[in-house]
DNA sequence: ACATTAGATGTATTCCATTTGAATGTATAG
DNA sequence: CTATACATTCAAATGGAATACATCTAATGT
C-alpha cells in the first residue's frame, strides 16, 4: 500500500511550484532540488500540464508555474490524476465475482480515502511558506540567500 | 493504486474458508478454485496462520479453517496484515520533509480508508452463502453436486 | 511400523511494472 | 541564428512480486 513514485514526485513538484508563487521554475531545477530523475520528472510535468494543473512556458527563461492558485487545487484531484481511479482489485476471471461483495466494499473505502484528500488544498500542504521558501532557497524581499543558482543539496543523498 | 495480489489472494482464500464453515479446505483446493499458484498461496496461508486468522491442520486429511468465526474477523484487520501499515510515501532524504504537511494528510486519508474496512466483517462479504457455496461446489444437505473432487473451473481462464 | 498425504520452509528463477536513460523534435527569448 | 527549455518517443535497467522446484516435518490410515 504505497503511492507510486510518480505520485510522490508530482506532489513534490506541485508543492515547490506553489511555494514559488508566480515565478517560473524549470523542471531541471525541481529535479535537482529533490535529487530525482530529470527525464522522469519531465513526463510527470507533461501529464500535469495536460491535466491543467500547471502551465508550461517554453523558451529561454521558461519553466513551470501553477495554472491555478494553490488554494483552488485539491489534493484529491491530484492523486486521482496521478494514481488513476481504477478499482483496487482485478476481478476478471475470478470464479466468485458474481457473488463477491468485496469490490463494493473496497470502492467505498477508496472513496473515503479520496474524500479526505478532497478536503485539503495544495495551499494547506504548502502552508509553512517561510520554512519551505528557505528550504527551496527562494530569495525573499527581506533577505535573499547568497547563492540562488545552486540550491541546497539533500544531505541524506 | 492497487491492492497487491498477495492481499487479493488472501481475501479470496478467507472468503472460501468462511463459506466452507467448519470443514477443512486444503491449500491445493483453494489454489485450484481460483487458478492461482499453489506455492504462492502456501506462503500467504502461512502468514494468515501466524497472524491468527486461520488454523492449519496437518496430516492426511488436513487443510485450513478459520481460527475465529467469520463474524469476528474484520476486513480492516485483514488488509492491515496483508498490506502492512507503513506510510504511503517514503520521505527519507526528502529536502522539504521538516516543513512538509503531506505525510500527515496521507496518514489521515489512509486511516479513513481502513476505518471503512474496519466496519465490515468477513461474514458481510461472504453473505451470499448459497451462491458462493454453489460456486465453490460445496455439497449441501439438500442436494450435493455430482462431482465434488473436481471443482468448477474458471471459464475465463 | 510404513506409506501416504498435506502443510512448512527455503531457494532460485521468471516475470512484470516502474523507473531511469538517451536521443530527437519543437518552441521561444535574446 | 543560437542557446535554452519543454515535448515526445524508444530503449535499457532496476526492483519487487509471483512462480516453480526441492526438501522437510507432521499427522493419518492401513
Amino acid at each position: 500500500m504505497k503511492l507510486s513514485r510518480h505520485s510522490d514526485y508530482a506532489l513534490r513538484a506541485m508543492i515547490q511550484l506553489a511555494t514559488s508563487g508566480d515565478e517560473l521554475v524549470s523542471i531541471r531545477h525541481i529535479a535537482q532540488t529533490y535529487g530525482i530523475s530529470h527525464n522522469h520528472l519531465m513526463k510527470i510535468a507533461q501529464g500535469l500540464g495536460r491535466a491543467g494543473f500547471i502551465e508550461p512556458v517554453r523558451g529561454r527563461h521558461g519553466g513551470l508555474r501553477l495554472a491555478r492558485p494553490a488554494s483552488e487545487i485539491s489534493l484529491g484531484a491530484l492523486v486521482r490524476h496521478t494514481e488513476g481511479e481504477d478499482s483496487l482489485v482485478d476481478c476478471t476471471g475470478c470464479l466468485i465475482a458474481p457473488a463477491c461483495g468485496l469490490p463494493d466494499v473496497l470502492a467505498e473505502a477508496m472513496q473515503a480515502f479520496l474524500a479526505v484528500l478532497d478536503g485539503y488544498r495544495l495551499s494547506d500542504i504548502a502552508n509553512r511558506s517561510h520554512m519551505l521558501r528557505a528550504l527551496f532557497d527562494i530569495p525573499t524581499s527581506a533577505g535573499p540567500s547568497q547563492n540562488a543558482a545552486d540550491p541546497v543539496q539533500c544531505p541524506a543523498d
